[in-house]
DNA sequence: ATAAACGCTGACATTAGTGTCAGAGTCAAG
DNA sequence: CTTGACTCTGACACTAATGTCAGCGTTTAT
């Protein structure tokens, strides 16, 4: 299929599918004219890599186990596991950042709000 | 004072002090020869830019109750309120979506560490 | 045959604060 | 007077995925 149509069937744009290839994710043939030439499979390939991006992998980190996650069904490829951990440390510690500058947020409305009060009574 | 001191002073490179200028956070006098002139307050200024740019919000932002803030103490500033609050919305509204990813990725962890043990007895 | 719809490449923009460099002017101490 | 330290402006880079546009070729339907 042409590229128009794996975007529609994947939602996503054709910008991202050619970006997608550039990063090396996905590798269609060309028809004579030159035109992107996409095996049925590539629309869960695709899909695959939608749901990674989501998860907050990057294309490079993407391509270095989509092509052993495509091949056996589901997760036996325990190449995904350090990439998994080092993306989860990342995540809590953004976490804990971002924690830490709720609850100075928290004090400082909870003192401007004080300051209110007094000045009304 | 100039430059170079202002920066000592504060740990605030000398480019970003440059940026802050330009973003209209302050606004230093000029020697003869074009030198910027600070004045020693404006180390309080800045270590309270900093401040505020810990919290995450943009120099745009804290232009918004920057001058408020410096000349009130404290916080009877309330205009800073709405824009605690916008801030407040954003990181929970992060914080929810970093949870998500965080329960998705051990989810996911829990399942390839699975496989490995199956594949082990 | 022509127009509309589709595809191609390449390039620039976006975000926001910071690093870094070039080329030039200024100043202080020796 | 010269050298080194300081300052000035302006510009490019960065991160990473996506939007968007220009300019051009191709295909399809009328």
């Amino acid at each position: 299929m042409k590229i128009g149509k794996l975007s529609t069937l994947t939602g996503v744009s054709i910008r991202s599918l050619r970006y997608y290839e550039k990063q090396g994710l996905i590798t269609p043939e060309r028809l004579t004219n030159g035109y992107r030439d996409y095996s049925p499979l590539t629309v869960h390939t695709v899909k695959t890599i939608k749901l990674y991006l989501n998860l907050g992998l990057s294309t490079e980190q993407i391509a270095g186990f989509l092509t052993c996650v495509l091949q056996n069904k589901e997760a036996f490829c325990l190449e995904v596991m350090p990439i998994y951990r080092q993306k989860l440390a990342e995540i809590e510690r953004q976490i804990v950042e971002l924690n830490q500058i709720r609850a100075n947020l928290l004090d400082r409305m909870a003192f401007v709000q004080l300051e209110a009060n007094l000045n009304t009574e």
